[in-house]
DNA sequence: CCATGTTGTCATCAGGCAATGTCTTCGCAT
DNA sequence: ATGCGAAGACATTGCCTGATGACAACATGG
């Protein structure tokens, strides 16, 4: 049976790894304040004590999965209807993007605030900035900080059990709404 | 009529009163989970052991401090522009409404977390639907919801220290932008 | 002016947190 | 095989949290 190792109990690379994806996760779901290592050691099946051995502190490891996933999240132009489609599903599969929280709160921690809000930007705002500029729009900034704290509060609000239909809406559903919603004739 | 306490060392009414309020702000400031007894006790110049003693507990003082502030915050239709132009204003004053971080995060305390729920539908949620549905659109409920779980973030985000241009724009320059933020010609 | 209930202060408890250091167990190079 | 460095388990430290109960200061009705 089995030739290769069917336990290998010291593996570094893979604890390391089981952490990150575990933080990542947890992060997602509940932010950084409110996940404990021993939450991430536990979904990860390792001991919260290698986050310090690996990655050095909470905070750090919060870093990590930071940029861990930025291939997963590709800057996106929120303006493009697929793109935002894609962007709820995957907080509907994955959670919320744990940068999406930095935008609605001040965390506690002063370097992951830091980490955090220079990702949002660099993801989200920056993208949306310089399509406002190229379309020759006044305030482009502005513009942009506003559709990103709008949307990312939709993508917030469907997790936090304040909003029912929110919840159970398709993003199919969702998305043109949203595009829409915030006009109307008087 | 008493013509001179200048000094009233057991007045229970006021510290009453004065935890009230300083709960009330630190709330809204930071949320319910992010705030302590201390915190609060501190700011109001009150024995936080007297929490307990008035309120019960600090769960109980979350729920008195958000029915405190139903006169501050009357069912708000977010289209009427001038209502929007106060509750940018008034979050500017004293800090978003404590209701307004259960739109995008659950609180630890579902007691609490029932509390501001209900908070939020009844003043922001319901009359928003109410409107639509007299207008005879489709998916009123939906479309309230997606709309105050959006003005809910870009209100938040201007006091998370995540967006620079937000935090400094003025009411007045940022309830236009935002009504029409969402919808652009492709 | 005293007795009694009210109000405020303080020390402390139990629980949960991140972080650290120690000790054991493992894998690999020799 | 074996010895040593790497990897993991565990107990502990120090801090912060909400809550509680004992005690002191006060006000007031008799």
């Amino acid at each position: 049976m089995s030739g290769g190792t069917q336990r290998r109990r010291h593996d570094s690379a893979r604890s390391r790894e089981l952490l990150l994806t575990a933080a990542g996760e947890l992060f997602a779901e509940r932010g950084f304040d409110r996940t404990t290592i021993r939450d991430i050691g536990e979904r990860a099946g390792v001991d919260p004590a290698l986050i310090a051995r690996y990655f050095g502190s909470k905070t750090l490891l919060y870093v990590a999965a930071l940029e861990a996933e930025r291939g997963d999240v590709p800057p996106a132009d929120l303006l493009d209807p697929e793109r935002m489609r894609e962007i709820f599903e995957r907080a509907d599969r994955r959670g919320p993007v744990p940068l999406a929280q930095v935008a609605v709160q001040r965390l506690s921690d002063p370097a992951a605030q830091d980490a955090a809000r220079a990702a949002l930007h660099t993801r989200l705002v920056d993208p949306l900035r310089d399509r406002f500029v190229r379309e020759g729009l006044d305030r482009p900034q502005l513009r942009a900080e506003i559709m990103v704290a709008a949307v990312v509060g939709v993508m917030l609000g469907r997790h936090s059990g304040a909003f029912d239909e929110l919840t159970r809406a398709d993003p199919d559903a969702l998305v043109p709404l949203l595009r829409g919603a915030l006009t109307t004739e008087d």
